[in-house]
DNA sequence: AACTCGTGGCT
DNA sequence: TAGCCAAGAGT
């Protein structure tokens, strides 16, 4: 796929000229501290700008520098992190940022090469710290980019596939303007965000109406084409909120699974939703009350169905559920701490529905 | 290459 | 409602 530079500068000088009279004003714009722009990057994976900008500004405030974020322990990190999804990526931001500080003696990676070696750095955010912070001349490639990509140009190769992503990636590459590639790269994207947006664009005051294919084609409600195989799988579980002492019993949940270094209760989980659940105590013969209420929580790729039963345990067994919790790999966190613990949204809903 | 990893807004 | 998609990356 060529296209005669010519061409290409008419297109890149079109998408920076609409940027200049429609510019979004975002807290990240206007700083080139190389920090914060990675911060933002991370916050916006697969995130809209308007559900990021409050964790933005927790982040910013409670971490101002790479020092301040390294210093910290994941557990607040996390915590600050709860609700925005994708907790990974808090973990690696957590994770560069101790390796930056503490190994690199706190020098910000500078160029695209260094920073695409960070966990949970990929080719689109390496390319958007180095063109934003560095002027470095790499494009980036996100939902936005695919979509204006598709439709100027035609091109119908799925974007989920490998060969989808070379082809645009080469296409970028070619657009990206050479003597301002951070605000082409800013222009695109809010571009894609703003005027040529998925469903019912404003083609009509569009500056590339006329030279667009999909437009002057009929395709726009069929440009970019993506092909979605993920299918979402159902889940049924049974948490058990456990009471003894004014403690709380809660896990730490694991890796290989959703939530990974978030908390809930100790869980028990059934093919189906007719078997009942169970769950060994220490103690014998406790009341098991269940919570009326039933939750369906939606993830990108699972449909969890839960309900919680909570157990009230007399004080005098303490000690008994506290060997048995740490045996069981559980812990017991005091009342005035659970809101220290970075949760899940489902058990947030939970919490809040019961007014605890 | 296909699968995994959250949450929320919009249609 | 169910599906799509949002400044993607790791495995």
């Amino acid at each position: 796929m060529n296209h005669k530079s010519t061409d290409n500068q008419a297109f890149s000088n079109s998408i920076l000229s609409w940027y200049r009279s429609n510019p979004r004003e975002l807290p990240w714009r206007g700083t080139q501290d190389p920090y914060k722009i990675w911060l933002s990057e991370i916050i916006l994976q697969q995130t809209r700008v308007a559900q990021g900008l409050p964790y933005y500004y927790k982040f910013v405030t409670q971490y101002p520098t790479v020092k301040d974020l390294a210093e910290a322990p994941e557990e607040d990190v996390l915590r600050l992190w709860q609700g925005l999804g994708y907790y990974s990526r808090a973990r690696n931001l957590h994770f560069c940022a101790k390796q930056i500080w503490f190994d690199r003696a706190g020098e910000f990676p500078n160029s695209y090469e260094e920073l695409i070696q960070l966990k949970g750095v990929g080719s689109y955010t390496a390319a958007a710290i180095s063109s934003f912070a560095f002027g470095e001349r790499k494009a980036v490639v996100d939902g936005n980019v695919f979509r204006v990509l598709a439709r100027v140009f035609g091109i119908e190769t799925d974007i989920a596939s490998g060969k989808g992503k070379r082809e645009f990636q080469e296409l970028a590459d070619q657009l990206i303007s050479k003597d301002e590639p951070g605000e082409y790269n800013q222009a695109i994207m809010d571009f894609g965000a703003r005027l040529c947006v998925p469903a019912k664009p404003e083609c009509e005051s569009c500056p590339l109406k006329s030279s667009c294919f999909a437009y002057t084609h009929n395709l726009v409600d069929s440009l970019p084409v993506k092909i979605n195989k993920t299918k979402v799988k159902d889940r049924h579980l049974h948490y058990f909120v456990i009471r003894c002492g004014g403690s709380w019993v809660w896990k730490r949940r694991n890796s290989g699974d959703i939530w990974e270094g978030l908390f809930d209760f100790p869980l028990a989980e059934k093919a189906n939703q007719e078997e009942e659940h169970q769950l060994d105590l220490p103690v014998e013969s406790q009341e098991v009350r269940k919570f009326p209420k039933k939750y369906r929580h939606l993830l990108s790729h699972q449909r969890l169905h839960a309900e919680f039963s909570e157990i009230d345990i007399d004080a005098r067994y303490q000690e008994k559920l506290q060997k048995w919790a740490a045996e069981e790999g559980f812990m017991m966190v005091e009342e005035d701490r659970i809101e220290q613990l970075a949760k899940p949204k489902l058990i947030v809903n939970f919490l809040n529905d019961q007014g605890f």
